[in-house]
DNA sequence: CAATCTCGACACCAACACTT
DNA sequence: AAGTGTTGGTGTCGAGATTG
């Protein structure tokens, strides 16, 4: 009895739970402009309202590359405001965005709301919005107040590795990116099947959630006149402090549906990078997911072919060597951080290879379910 | 704040070696 | 001859720093 509350102690201290559901559909969800299964973003109008949005669509040929849709609910549109929308819409040139780079693709639209708008939802889950969502996780379980998050937004950008001024605080275009990334993962609506718990395809009832709420932001000192939305949308501005629910919340006490992540997880951004760039943190996802969807019987020793390993680290270049280049200095690096102990090739049938991955349990870990 | 600068990482391409 | 993997050069992108 003592000895499992130490155990249960030590285990909260060393690691932090995350919701095993969020994990499943995390790395579709992330999908860029290149991926192989994403449709273009479309302008839709139903009953309900206005919705720009994005499908990730199932590749059949395997059960964890399920179908997504992420989507950005546009509210309290007026019918002049929506006709402006199309317009620029018309103006988004996604074939320039794929090709040479988001910036290219939207430089014919001037409007700051509408570029932010496309923008927010062309580069949603970034490795470093994941990295938010992850040190949103660990807080939770330090906070121990369930799916409530309250954190500083200094600490946050510190933690992201960002060099502070000589004021001691961050540049404002760090602090309008990060209230846009939040911004983004609270309105960016991802809609999926309710059974991809159970991994079948019954009973398709359809679930729409953020990864995150904003509850509440705090501004210290002078009270400033700040709006969240109008923050995100058109100035550089970023709240001192937020509050924030979890959406997607499993751990201890729940269903047990998690998991496990070791707590030195390091969530710096690499200066100078592009954040799409960050394959160690898009590997280390897949494999959190790829735990979740293979369930490993010995819970160590993980198989997945190489050509999902690419896909979902976006190493989608036409340089191949390249790419299997970045892939294995990927795995080197999260060898040398201890997630991987070890990592081979397997030769397949004709071109199919696929990667065994033996992962440290004391780093990464399926929870058992009870 | 916004304009400008810097720099690492990338895509793309061409050239080349090696295999089948 | 065609396919595969490797290498190095060139131009571009985007993140962060700097500056006014």
């Amino acid at each position: 009895m003592q000895r499992a509350v130490q155990a249960k102690g030590l285990e909260q201290r060393t690691s932090f739970p995350v919701d095993g559901q969020l994990l499943m559909v995390l790395p579709r969800a992330a999908a860029s402009i290149k991926h192989p299964d994403i449709r273009l973003p479309i302008l839709r109008a139903d009953e309900d309202g206005y919705y720009l949005e994005m499908r990730v669509e199932a590749d059949p040929q395997d059960s964890s590359e399920v179908a997504v849709t992420r989507r950005v609910p546009l509210d309290h549109l007026s019918a002049e405001e929506w006709q402006e929308l199309k317009t620029q819409y018309a103006n988004l040139d996604l074939q320039a965005c794929a090709d040479r780079g988001i910036s290219r693709g939207l430089e014919k639209i001037h409007d700051r709301k509408i570029q932010r708008l496309f923008m927010a939802l062309l580069t949603f889950l970034n490795p470093r919005q994941v990295s938010i969502v992850l040190y949103l996780y660990k807080l939770a379980a330090q906070q121990d107040n369930g799916p409530l998050v309250s954190f500083r937004s200094n600490d946050l950008l510190s933690s992201l590795g960002y060099t502070r001024t000589k004021d001691g605080g961050f540049a404002s275009k760090l602090r309008s990116q990060l209230n846009r990334d939040l911004v983004a993962l609270h309105r960016t609506e991802l809609v999926l099947a309710q059974s991809l718990r159970k991994g079948n395809a019954m009973g398709a009832k359809v679930m729409i959630k953020s990864i995150l709420r904003i509850r509440d932001y705090e501004i210290d000192n002078v009270p400033r006149d700040f709006d969240l939305a109008k923050a995100a949308d058109y100035t550089y501005e970023l709240a001192d402090a937020y509050t924030v629910s979890l959406e997607f919340f499993d751990g201890p006490g729940r269903s047990g549906d998690y998991v496990l992540f070791a707590s030195d997880l390091d969530i710096s951004q690499k200066l100078g990078s592009n954040a799409r760039c960050d394959y160690k943190t898009k590997l280390l996802i897949y494999l959190a997911s790829r735990l979740k969807w293979d369930a490993p019987q010995d819970g160590q020793y993980l198989i997945v072919s190489k050509q999902y390993l690419l896909k979902n680290l976006d190493l989608l270049g036409s340089n191949s060597s390249r790419n299997n280049q970045i892939f294995w200095r990927t795995v080197e690096e999260l060898r040398q951080e201890g997630y991987i102990l070890g990592a081979q090739e397997l030769p397949g049938k004709k071109k199919i290879t696929s990667v065994q991955f033996q992962l440290n349990s004391d780093k990464l870990r399926c929870h058992d379910k009870p």
